[in-house]
RNA sequence: GGGCCUAUAGCUCAGUUGGUUAGAGCGCACCCCUGAUAAGGGUGAGGUCACUGGUUCGACUCCAGUUAGGCCCA
């Protein structure tokens, strides 16, 4: 028998294992929870608990996740999992976002490769089973990632209940008078005559006519006085828009020049008169007078050949690089321009139909198709001499992607939700600047310029895949039907059959029974074809998921405690979630928003495919584990842009080694521990104890804040120093030499069991896999199926605890007679501090405290003795002449040899009493 | 072009209302241990706080501007 046979060794099968094997473990803990069904397993026994929702922001289903869904949905966990460990009831319904263009697009792509197109119906199906793939895929995803949650009954925007939830928000606009019809300009192809999507545009060179055209000042204005023949200057590369112009707008604070030539009085902007001149051919000509934009905001010219006025109004979108500084401005053909168009209250003249053929609003160009009346307004412009000059112009323009033909702005009627009824926007401002907290601050700053400034919602897109807009119309009037009922019979409808069903019925058979038009008494209808922007489809499912009306069990209180989303949601989910529960509610959703950036390359870069530098988080789980992902996660300051590689990867998994290596110390000691057995703890132990204690009330500070690095840094930095430098390097020798059953050697394991397990509780949040894998192995009495349903228990502050200034003090000691040890050892080549004697000088006070530790000074000293002296702070050392005890392996003065097992081994009195020899 | 934000050791991050010599962990170098061992311990070297001005007795911190990057708009 050996002597090391006689100590009490960590057992390494007792422990978990120190490789992690992330990748094939956490899959089995994940399979575990699932057996538990370990949501529905917290809720029950957390119903009684005060409750903590957040609710969720739905990723968009048209692939996998990536480092970006990623990231959201682990930060969500660490709030989750934090607020449970906490001993809240967190209810967690995750969301996904099913219907729009980027769905469309890819299956129609699918469709096109194999040179079919698809009926409504067909693409529609494509796009839901399109959808579904991605939610099944994202689910098991999310799950690899260990996000908490009800999985197995996720909200889809999709689904026939929540698009039926989706119809009911809009009846309850409606209700209260939000929604109008309204003309919007769209990007629209007169060849496939539909609206087309930003995406669906490219953009290419080709080369226009380009026209100078002067508009005479209709009515005085003071600037102008004492000129006879004043003209505002214009150029655009789009005659045919000219007969939809109803202003002229200029920069209010560019300098604007009044050129005389040849008894006419040229306006338009200063710096761009020689281009002009030119331009127009004049050879004689002078500035007479010059002033800034905004003077000349109101002054009224007139169309050059219609009888119609043309306003002069502001916008900071005018520039001075082509042109005249003077922006022709036709209200319904232009995003800019009808922006500018409804901020000065101008109407929407769209003279041109869905074929492109000028309408009668165009006058003497009606019935010529758009492109061909562009010859004719010219030739009508020289006519009226208004035409300074004519030419071409090579620039980009905009055509669809499908059929490569130029497309045009063109208003069109669209379904609108306004911001301004009722006092909304001001309901909205004030929600955002009161009732809810903003995370990081600077995000209230940026919402609340985004609901201050922004227009009223378009609610409606001209596409196939979506909740189609539940409006009829009246056959022969077309006046649209605004009526509750008649929403509610679509809802009703949609509920049981899903929103095709709206596609295929006949209005007859979803109205009532002898329904008539409440403003016409029509009883036949058309039905409207458009459908939500999918924005109103997410932005409404605080209230269809939380007020239950789709679901009983997802039923909360409204607001939710938090919503966590990316920073670009402050215009996005964030803005119409608020828009949407303001009207309904007058009320926030949600009582807190917290933002996070997007993940870059280590070097800041942007992540692309092109550049090679995507990382997969579920590549990561497979390579490192999730937990791995996670630390990282939780390493990072989320509230900027967040590096990732596999570099910063591979030191996030050096971290969790770190901790993951701690926690198997603390367990590998505790295999022969009885939680039950009481025993008094000795003053270090005590001391570690509390230390941690008030580590669990500093990480809960930060954890409530959401900053769950500074949580994460704590956690570490606590398993670093005060645990692997100091406590259990000092507490080891009582482990591993005191008699197994000796009250000190328990009150080791007592305290380092208590850390344990408050550090499993610590980490759960970040780390669930791997506090929930040692969890099942620590001793425990009463042990609870999952880590998560233990909670964090917050002791009264322990900072003023006498031990807390002893220990600081000794530490600090440690600190510089270490430091000096380090210099003495290069002098004189001496290896290791445990053969070497210590005599400290320092004053009266300390020697006092270091006494007052007694025999266990060596030992936090790592040295074979120490002796203090009152005097001029310094430390010596010299080499010790005590033996060294052949099983402790301690220098000590009382090491003696005695017989044992045969032989004669060397001991000090500690080990001989332990083996119960001499 | 506009709104909001960011820039602190090689890396990831802290730095309260302006106040001694700007901190931590990781990494690195050197050393120790070999009874936490694909572990553990000790010591140490690393910073013009992006740049330029300004306010102040004093600026990483406040102000203005510049540069670089991000999100959202245009």
């Amino acid at each position: 028998m050996e002597l090391k046979e006689t100590l009490n060794l960590p057992d390494p099968d007792f422990t978990i294992p120190m490789k992690a094997d992330l990748a094939t473990r956490e899959p089995q803990i994940q399979a575990q929870w699932d057996a538990l069904d370990v949501y529905r397993l917290i809720e029950r026994e957390r119903a009684e608990s005060p409750r903590f929702l957040l609710h969720d922001g739905p990723p968009y289903t048209n692939g996998p996740i990536h480092i970006g869904t990623g990231l959201n949905k682990i930060l969500k966990d660490f709030v989750l999992r934090s607020r449970l460990m906490l001993g809240y009831r967190c209810p967690y319904v995750p969301g996904f976002d099913n219907h729009g263009l980027p769905i469309e697009q890819a299956v129609l792509a699918k469709f096109h490769e194999k040179k079919v197109t698809p009926s409504l119906k067909e693409l529609r199906q494509a796009c839901r089973d399109h959808a579904k793939t991605y939610v099944e895929l994202q689910t098991r995803q999310f799950k690899r990632l260990g996000v908490f949650g009800m999985w197995d009954k996720p909200y889809c925007t999709m689904d026939y209940r929540f698009e039926a939830g989706i119809l009911r928000v809009f009846k309850r606009l409606v209700e209260k008078g939000y929604v109008y019809r309204g003309l919007r300009p769209t990007l629209w192809s007169p060849t496939a005559q539909t609206a087309l999507a930003d995406t669906e545009i490219v953009y290419r060179d080709v080369v226009s006519k380009s026209i100078y055209v002067r508009f005479p000042l209709k009515a005085p204005w003071a600037l102008f006085d004492g000129l006879e023949n004043v003209y505002a200057v214009i150029w655009t590369t789009t005659p045919w828009t000219i007969p939809a112009n109803l202003a002229l707008a200029f920069h209010p604070d560019h300098e604007y020049a009044v050129v005389s030539v040849g008894g006419d009085h040229y306006v338009f902007v200063g710096s761009l008169v020689e281009k002009v001149a030119e331009a127009c051919g004049w050879s004689d000509w002078e500035v007479v007078r010059r002033f800034p934009g905004r003077e000349v905001e109101g002054a009224v010219f007139r169309h050059p050949i219609i009888d119609r006025e043309s306003l002069a109004v502001l916008a900071d979108y005018v520039t001075t690089e082509d042109g005249t500084g003077v922006v022709h401005t036709a209200p319904g053909h232009g995003r800019d321009d009808f922006f500018t168009g409804a901020r000065y209250g101008l109407p929407v003249l769209c003279p041109v139909d869905g074929r492109g053929m000028m309408t009668e609003e165009a006058g003497e160009f009606a019935g010529l198709y758009y492109k061909k009346s562009e010859a004719a307004v010219i030739e009508r412009l020289r006519e009226e001499g208004a035409l300074l000059a004519v030419g071409d112009y090579e620039h980009s323009y905009p055509h669809a992607e499908r059929d490569n033909n130029p497309v045009i702005f063109r208003a069109t009627e669209q379904w609108f939700v306004s911001i301004d009824h009722d006092g909304l926007r001001e309901k909205a401002l004030d929600q955002t600047d009161h009732q809810v907290e903003w995370f990081p601050r600077s995000g209230h700053t940026r919402f609340r310029s985004m609901i201050a400034n922004r227009p009223d919602w378009c609610v409606s897109r001209q596409r196939p895949w979506g909740a189609g807009i539940p409006v009829f119309y009246g056959k022969d009037s077309g006046v649209p039907v605004l009526d509750p009922v008649a929403i509610e019979a679509v809802a009703q409808l949609v509920e049981r059959e899903g929103s095709d069903a709206w596609y295929e019925a006949e209005p007859s058979t979803i109205l009532p029974p002898g329904y008539r038009h409440p403003e016409t008494g029509e009883m036949e209808f058309t039905k409207e074809t458009d459908v939500f922007d999918v924005w109103f489809d997410s932005g409404s499912s605080h209230t269809v998921v939380l007020e239950g009306t789709c679901e009983p069990t997802w039923k909360e209180e409204l607001p939710s405690d938090v919503n966590l989303e990316g920073s670009d949601q402050h215009r996005g989910w964030f803005n119409l979630s608020m828009i949407i529960g303001t009207a309904l509610r007058g009320v926030a959703p949600y009582r807190a928003v917290v933002t996070h950036g997007m993940v870059n390359d280590e070097h800041g870069q942007k992540m692309s495919k092109r550049l090679g530098n995507v990382v997969d988080p579920v590549d990561v789980c497979d390579k490192y584990g999730a937990d791995v992902l996670r630390y990282w996660a939780a390493s990072v300051n989320y509230e900027d842009d967040v590096p990732c590689s596999d570099q910063l990867l591979k030191v996030a998994g050096e971290g969790y080694r770190r901790v993951r290596n701690t926690l198997r110390f603390l367990l590998s000691n505790l295999y022969d521990y009885d939680p039950g057995h009481a025993v008094a703890l000795r003053e270090l132990d005590q001391w570690v104890v509390e230390k941690t204690d008030s580590l669990v009330e500093n990480v809960v500070v930060e954890l409530k804040k959401f900053q769950f690095n500074d949580a994460l840094s704590l956690i570490h930095n606590f398993c670093v120093n005060e645990l692997s430098a100091f406590y259990l390097d000092a507490v080891k020798d009582r482990l591993y030499c005191d008699g197994s059953d000796w009250p000190s050697r328990r009150s080791a394991q007592r305290a380092c069991h208590q850390v344990l397990l408050t550090l499993i509780k610590l980490i759960a949040p970040f780390l669930p896999h791997t506090a929930e894998e040692v969890y099942q192995r620590v001793p425990l009495i009463d042990r609870k199926p999952t880590v998560f349903l233990e909670r964090l228990d917050l002791n009264a502050s322990v900072l003023d605890s006498p031990l807390h200034e002893r220990f600081e003090k000794l530490i600090e000691s440690r600190q510089w007679v270490f430091s000096a040890f380090e210099e003495w050892k290069k002098e004189t080549g001496a290896k290791d501090s445990q053969s070497v004697q210590a005599r400290l000088t320092v004053d009266s006070e300390t020697v006092r405290l270091l006494q007052s530790f007694g025999d266990e000074l060596p030992l936090l000293f790592k040295m074979a003795g120490v002796d203090l002296e009152v005097g001029e702070r310094k430390a010596d050392f010299w080499p010790t002449d005590w033996p060294e005890c052949e099983r402790s392996r301690l220098y000590r003065p009382d090491v003696q040899p005695v017989a044992w097992n045969g032989s004669t081994v060397n001991l000090t009195a500690r080990d001989r009493t332990a083996l119960g020899v001499g």
